[in-house]
DNA sequence: AACCGTTGGTTCATATATTGAAACGAAACA
DNA sequence: TGTTTCGTTTCAATATATGAACCAACGGTT
């Protein structure tokens, strides 16, 4: 393994839940040697990276990060259009809304708009979490349309279970996204947080390849099936707006279109 | 040099005016081997620091950045390591110095250091008091740096004169904004306070937006020209330590370094 | 105060991962 | 068509990473 990667694995220990750490601490999580893990995060530091605290000697992420996702936001492609599509998506749904993107088999969050809160009962979810492929909506969804290889790589991984109505066999999971892929949306009741139910579709890039998932993700209290109908209609047409905004091919944009009439 | 840096090198190579680049571009920029290139990028891409474009086969910045910047946005620490850079400046200076932060028309002070006190006159600053935009080195090294409308917001509220040498009038002002802005710091000569010389540099946040400034105050009899000169680098390098850990963007940060350079 | 289990950090011989010139096929260009 | 540039692969030479052992310092206990 390289030592690049060894050393950026070390950024993935800082979460929302442990956003600082010493040295003894990162090298146990790592299983790896302290010397090691030091000069990998000296290296980080001098880049700005990671930063230490002079006082306790603990790392934190680093101000090149702020500034590295600062370029990549401001120079992303066609960015702001797909962002407004979302943030339409919560106005109209009233309820907190999320786009996420595969890459390198992972499904992270790109946009998250809260619900506009006029009170009530809402979903909050954390922008910087990773969204498990096999328990979340947006996962299911993004199975249900991505090349095998992608979709065996995801099962391949151990599937871990959130709530009792995870599905955490191989079977279980390929029956939801075989529903998904029926339907044209996916949802996921409770199997990653319990309580919070999330409606997602599919989006496409330019290739014509699945490259994440729109969602809306609603207390399950606050859902009858007139109301689901509607948020499914809400995300389909979501899901296509975004899918062309990244150029994908007519037959992609024409299948939703369908699929928005059925619904 | 580890391979750590030499692979974080290359991100610096992506800004707002370089969104992107290939292989050869990137192995050109850096004066290194297209192999080690090609390698180091292949295993930022695996940890998602950058993303290929499957189509021009150009990398840009990845989906990573975005994560790990939310977290540390989210988990931000009172940063710790600025107020050090305050620390040493007061230290290295041997006078009171303030680090200002522009917020809602008014700068205020973010941190206030008091001269190490070794008896002989120091200046004395409350760490409450409001900083007049026109009236001080900090104000007028944040005008010079500051978006158009900010300044001119400043400029249209009524100028206090505070001593004989408050500049009052809107042209005055100006004068002042742009020497500063071409030597890259601002000297208040007692137009706040008479007998006190301010000597102010603007520090920018991760947008590369003015977002404050850091100052050293010294009383006028204590300055000779040699010594003026001594501050001005200090607080210039304190400038771009400070604008460095808030993650300011390169172009803002090698500005610095060649106003110390000249200094 | 002496002891203990930590911590972050250093050293150096060993072993391993990095390196870069050269070569390749593909694509773009003239 | 030949020419240039591109991304990518290979492999021997070597520069670099590694980790066991060690150190000094800190914070609790006894």
């Amino acid at each position: 393994m390289s030592t690049i990667i060894k050393a950026l694995d070390i950024l993935d220990l800082f979460s929302p839940a442990q956003p600082a750490l010493g040295l003894s601490e990162a090298a146990r999580l790592l299983g790896r040697d302290k010397a090691s893990v030091l000069r990998h995060l000296s290296a980080l530091e001098e880049k700005g990276m990671v930063e230490q605290d002079s006082k306790t000697k603990q790392y934190h992420l680093g101000p090149a990060l702020s500034r590295l996702a600062m370029v990549r936001e401001q120079t992303a492609p066609a960015n702001h259009s797909i962002v407004n599509v979302v943030r339409q998506l919560a106005k109209d749904s009233g309820e907190t809304t999320h786009l996420s993107r595969y890459s390198n088999g992972r499904l992270v969050q790109g946009k998250v708009i809260d619900a506009p809160s006029r009170g009530g009962i809402r979903v909050q979810i954390d922008p910087a979490e990773e969204l498990p492929l096999h328990a979340t909506a947006s996962g299911i969804a993004f199975l249900s349309s991505c090349r095998t290889a992608t979709r065996e790589q995801a099962l391949a991984r151990p599937l871990t279970c959130y709530t009792p109505s995870t599905p955490t066999s191989r079977e279980a999971v390929l029956q939801q996204v075989e529903t998904a892929r029926i339907q044209g949306y996916a949802i996921g009741d409770g199997a990653y947080e319990s309580g919070a139910v999330g409606i997602a579709a599919t989006v496409f890039n330019a290739t014509g390849e699945a490259c994440g998932a729109i969602s809306v993700a609603s207390p399950a209290a606050s859902l009858n099936d007139t109301r689901k109908r509607e948020i499914i209609a809400l995300v389909l047409e979501a899901a296509r707006q975004i899918s062309w905004h990244q150029g994908a091919p007519q037959h992609v944009i024409s299948q939703f279109d369908t699929r928005i009439a059925a619904a």
